[in-house]
DNA sequence: TTCTATATATAGATGATCTATATAAGGAGG
DNA sequence: CCTCCTTATATAGATCATCTATATATAGAA
C-alpha cells in the first residue's frame, strides 16, 4: 500500500468540485449551490474558497471555460471537464477511498493493548 | 443537518490520536508506529506533527502526560485520555461520518444533468 | 567509532481554506 | 426612486494543519 497524498485530507474540495462537473458544465455559483444540495448542507463552500481553485484547475488544464450571456445581459463563466481533470478526478477518488478505509479501520480497531 | 467542523477535512490527525490512547497509554514515538501499522502505512505521521500537537491537547486538557523511565536510563512521556479528551473523540467521530457520508453521497450521486 | 534506531522538541515553510472586501446587474419592497 | 437582497465573479490577507529541516541525547550494531 502505497502512502497517500496528503492533501487528501483537507483537498478534498477539489475532488468534489471535479465530480460535479462529471454530470454537466456549471458556473461557479451554481457549483457553491449544487455541493450544498447535494451534501444535505454539509457543504458550504465559500466563494472566497471556489473562484481561486477554479483558476488554478483552469492553469493546470484539469478544466476548461467559456462565457455564456444569459436571461438579457448576465453572462456567467461555464467550467468542463478535460481529459486531464478526468483522469485526476478517478486517481482522486481511489486515494479518497483508501484513506478513508484507513481512517475507518483505526475507528473501528478497538482497544486492544499493545503494551 | 447542522454544518460540520472545516477542520475536519484536515483535522482527523486529531482523532486518530485520541483513538488510539482510548486503548491504552502511549508515547510520542510508539503513536507514529500504531497509525502506521494500523492503517497499513497509510498515515505516516511526522514526528514535526506529533509532539506539537500532543503539546496543544495536552494544553487543553485533552490529554495528560507522565514520565516513565524504561531500560535503564531512557525516558519515555506517556499520555492518557482525560475526559474532555473522550468527550471530544466522540465528537470528532461523529463529525468524521457525516462528513464521509456527505462526500461518499456526491461522488456516488451520479451525472444527472442539472441544466 | 560511526551509523542507525529510538525519543522528544522547535523553527520556518507550504498550502488549503476562510473572512473581508470589491464590483456589477437584477428584482423586490418601501 | 432608492435601498436592500440575490446573483455572479474576483482578489487580498489571515488562519491553521501539516511538512521539512534541524537539534539533542541515548542505545545498539557494524
Amino acid at each position: 500500500m502505497t502512502p497517500i497524498d496528503k492533501s487528501l485530507l483537507t483537498g478534498s474540495t477539489t475532488m468534489l468540485i471535479l465530480k460535479l462537473l462529471e454530470g454537466t458544465d456549471m458556473y461557479g455559483y451554481q457549483m457553491i449551490e449544487e455541493l450544498n444540495l447535494r451534501s444535505n448542507n454539509v457543504f458550504q463552500l465559500k466563494a472566497g474558497t471556489l473562484y481561486p481553485l477554479l483558476h488554478s484547475l483552469e492553469q493546470k488544464d484539469m478544466l476548461a471555460s467559456y462565457e455564456k450571456t444569459v436571461e438579457q445581459a448576465r453572462v456567467r463563466k461555464y467550467y468542463s471537464l478535460t481529459a486531464k481533470g478526468r483522469k485526476y478526478l478517478r486517481e482522486k477518488t481511489e486515494e479518497w477511498q483508501v484513506y478513508t478505509a484507513a481512517v475507518n479501520h483505526v475507528l473501528g480497531g478497538g482497544s486492544f493493548a499493545t503494551t
